[in-house]
RNA sequence: GCUCCAGUAGCUCAGUUGGUUAGAGCGGCGGACUGUUAAUCCGUAGGUCCUAGGUUCAAGUCCUAGCUGGAGCGCCA
């Protein structure tokens, strides 16, 4: 039985008449009479319609919820009205049994809590089903917009020597004996004893790595898991999760900017384009999500809508010191409803962006040119500006509606010693640093780049609330089942 | 890490000011059904009320601590 046919390509081009072989999962088995299978290939079901009296005894009761089945049969035209074509099976073989009295889930709406602890068996519901498809898609619409620009694709170390990254807390790698740790005479961990001879942790970002890759070969791009060890409980944050980088000589902070808003916009065009019948099925679980919500509560576009809306409008671009002056005489500022004070000089917080996204602009919003105090060491000086009350960095954070901050970037500091002088400002152990400081000392250059967080994407297309329903096998604090 | 909310049948939930034998829908099981689309109809089984203490004549219900999940915040992508 070699000879399978995929349920997608029986949909696509279907053949009446044929004798057709498929094999796929039993989504819903009606009257004794009517399968719907799915093999994974497609959101669609095919119906597949058995004869109960020319069936093998005992098999009958083996076509549960779930439960693998080979189908052979002629491909007819369906004369039911859900569907157009039908498999008129003559042979039905069960591959592998699915004890209804066993099996966790059930043909009904299930929370995305309780699917979370099914993390084996929910790729084979619906929403789960097209939320990967649709990750696989945006995958590969990563790959291909680089390679058609002409990017080469980096690969950034996930072990790294380097502490100095700076995007927050590491997992430490190490294959020493915790109970039996090497000290130095003066009683600390002897890390010489360790596997690399030195301190090691998963990496954080591959961005001072794409540095390297941009001065010699162009424009790179990183694309592969990144770990953070920060006790971040919300539905935006993964301890582990995956980040595509781009970082390209030669560029400046609005070619960055440029780079990033056809990056997004690409990459959403391109779901909506190949995946409309996945989108569809998210797009249906969200109405009815939505359905069960105060009207306060309701998003204010469907998401197909809200899909279409980033794809077909500018990005709005405003400077740091624009938002926070925005903010000053903004309705929720002066009736004191924000949480948080609204000042120059301090970061913006979740519910300021909130404001500017989903109120002011209602679109997605890039901020660029922030205090030098609250952003990384790496980030380029900009010259003194006279409505601007301190010193600022050519960074830019790209703002989405729901899911906050997509893309952090900006341009890097290619000075010597404009760089030097803030590593030791900073505090940061030039001695970490010694590659990434000779990068400007031979051959330097101007350079650029950012970061997308892959699953903040692929939640934002998919619509779906919580980052841990976009990626197979979520890695969160107290989380690492699978 | 902080704040708030929740934990009752396989799942989703109800359970009144603390009071007799803890309920429903779905799902399961048994049966009916040759055009179903979350099929429908009849019948039926199914509970350590998260854990440990405490208050009380009496705790699913009140108190304390812990565990787990969720939301908001911080950190960020």
């Amino acid at each position: 039985m070699k000879s399978r046919t995929e349920i997608k390509d029986v949909l696509k081009a279907p053949a009446l008449g044929s004798a057709v072989l498929v094999k796929g999962w039993v989504r819903a088995f009606r009257n004794n009479r009517f399968i719907a299978l799915n093999d994974g290939s497609t959101p669609h079901n095919l119906q597949v319609v058995v004869d109960a009296d020319k069936l093998p005894e005992g098999i009958l009761r083996k076509i549960n919820f779930h439960a693998c089945i080979a189908a052979k049969g002629t491909l007819a035209e369906s004369l039911g009205s859900g569907q157009a074509v039908e498999l008129v099976a003559d042979e039905v073989h069960i591959l592998g049994e699915c004890n209804p009295e066993e099996y966790p889930l059930q043909p009904k709406r299930q929370t995305m809590e309780f699917l979370r602890t099914k993390a084996h068996f929910r790729p084979r519901t619906n929403t789960f089903g097209a939320v990967f498809r649709i990750r696989h898609a945006v995958a590969y619409a990563i790959h291909k917009y680089y390679n058609d620009l002409g990017f080469y694709y980096l690969h950034s170390p996930i072990i790294t020597g380097s502490d100095a990254e700076g995007a927050g807390e590491m997992f430490r790698v190490t294959t020493l004996d915790l109970n039996h740790l090497p000290r130095t005479e003066s009683g600390e961990i002897d890390w010489k004893e360790d596997f690399f001879g030195r301190s090691t942790n998963l990496t954080v970002s591959g961005q001072l790595q794409a540095e390297i890759g941009a001065l010699a070969l162009g424009k790179v791009y990183t694309f592969g898991p990144t770990f953070r060890a920060e006790n971040s409980n919300t539905p935006r944050h993964l301890a582990e999760f995956w980040m595509i980088e781009p970082e390209m000589a030669f560029y400046d902070i609005y070619d960055n900017m440029d780079l990033a808003e056809d990056f997004c916009k690409y990459l959403i065009r391109y779901v909506l384009e190949y995946y409309a019948d996945d989108l569809a099925v998210l797009d249906a679980r969200l109405r009815e999500e939505e359905k069960n919500l105060p009207a306060d509560k309701r998003r204010p576009m469907g998401l197909l809508e809200q899909l279409h809306f980033v794809v077909d409008n500018n990005f709005e671009r405003i400077t740091y010191t624009e938002a926070i002056r925005l903010l000053q005489n903004s309705k929720p500022y002066k009736k004191g409803q924000f949480e948080f004070p609204v000042e120059w000089g301090r970061d913006l917080q979740a519910e300021h962006e909130r404001y500017l996204v989903e109120k002011e602009f209602k679109k997605p919003v890039i901020v660029r040119n922030y205090p030098q105090a609250i952003k990384a060491f790496y980030m380029r000086l900009n010259d003194p500006h006279p409505d601007e009350p301190g010193c600022t960095v050519a960074a830019m954070d790209v703002l989405f509606p729901g899911i906050g901050e997509v893309i952090g970037g900006s341009q890097r500091e290619e000075r010597h010693d404009v760089l030097l002088q803030r590593i030791r400002e900073v505090g940061i152990p030039e001695e970490e640093l010694w590659w990434y400081l000779e990068l400007r000392k031979f051959g330097g250059a101007p350079h650029a780049g950012f970061g997308l967080g892959f699953e903040r994407m692929v939640q934002f297309i998919t619509g779906m609330g919580n980052i841990r329903d976009v990626i197979p096998f979520p890695r969160t604090p107290k989380n690492a089942e699978f």
